[in-house]
DNA sequence: GCGCTTATTGGACCAAAGTCCAATGGTGGG
DNA sequence: CCCACCATTGGACTTTGGTCCAATAAGCGC
């Protein structure tokens, strides 16, 4: 690992991993993990892992894995399962098949993570509003459905453009659908 | 199978199930296949299967399967792996599984497919057209980018609009996005 | 109470988009 | 050669959206 540039770290038991994960900065890493652990087995450190945010992805290493096992492991998300004993390219290439995972996954998520915020710095009414204009309703109809005049539409509706920073209907369209924000429509 | 309603049909080489399956008319199915087979293995069938639009799922069964082909093909998306001996309900919920997820994926080919006819009967000026203006591009502009006039611009976008069947730009966008479409910008 | 945010509205005005009308030139096929 | 399709443009007009200005009222925390 050292003389492949990696800087490992090792944790004596899978709650310590997780325990060190969760307070852990966001940055690309990979977890090597055994199938057979001390407590606690791999799959249900898999398991928990899902639940973190922008947890790292899972290399399998077992020296006595079952057929289900590897299905689920692989089915959850891990990048491989090496069964020992394994090919030292293999290994290698698995991990920065995992980095470039996290890394990817962590662009993704700190991108979607800023429009979520926007989103939220929006008021209840501005986001009433953005859902029917996301919707291509015309504003003469969004004021219809709210009960209130044009005008007052156009005012939220300049603000949520402002806040969303969105330049055009075509960016905030597709700002909501990245952020799986949904459109109103009756 | 038939005990549970379903409908097996059986092969006697890859070759011919490739070759039926290309041909046959598209609805919810699934292939139970095993690793070992006469001429090409399993995990080729996979690769071959996958080139295919809609093609079924897959279930794997072997009776003597190493990690690594696991790994395999469950990462090119079959949907499990079952080591033989099997649980006779382990079958049975995997195909249900298998049959599902083919369904959803019809469903969302046969949309997107019916968008993507659409995109295809536009004339080339027509794409070229859509691609400014679901990037939120003026009229005006667009017609510098072209160097056209903004009324023919306006002509072109009303044809998009009505081959589109996008009642405003909001849907225009959400078909692009659902279709793969790529937006101009420069 | 005072300041802050939020929601609401008014007026005036400009820019942009959509909708009718109609016309011209090129290109390819029957 | 004529027809269909395509790209192009013009004019006149309406609707819609956006942007300034400004104002009022309700709720909320210090």
């Amino acid at each position: 690992m050292r003389q492949a540039a990696y800087k490992p770290v090792t944790f004596s038991s899978a709650d310590h991993f997780l325990d060190a994960i969760a307070q852990a900065p966001i940055q690309p890493a990979c977890l090597l993990l055994d199938l057979h652990l001390p407590g606690m087995n791999g799959l249900e450190v898999q398991k928990h892992l899902a639940t973190i945010p922008a947890a790292c992805p899972i290399v399998f290493i077992s020296g006595n894995a079952t057929i289900p096992a590897t299905v689920q492991a692989i089915k959850n998300g891990a990048v491989t399962f090496l069964a020992k004993p394994f090919d030292h390219d293999d290994l290698l290439k698995s991990i920065e098949e995992a980095l470039e995972k996290h890394r990817a996954q962590i662009r993704e998520l700190t991108q979607t993570g800023s429009i979520h915020d926007r989103i939220t710095s929006l008021t209840e009414r501005e986001r009433e509003v953005m859902a029917w204009v996301i919707s291509g309703t015309l504003n003469k109809q969004i004021a219809a459905q709210l009960g209130i005049v044009e005008k007052t539409v156009k005012v939220h509706r300049a603000r949520v453009m402002e806040k969303m920073q969105a330049a055009s209907v075509a960016d905030l369209v597709r700002l909501c659908v990245a952020a799986g924000f949904e459109s109103a429509k009756a």
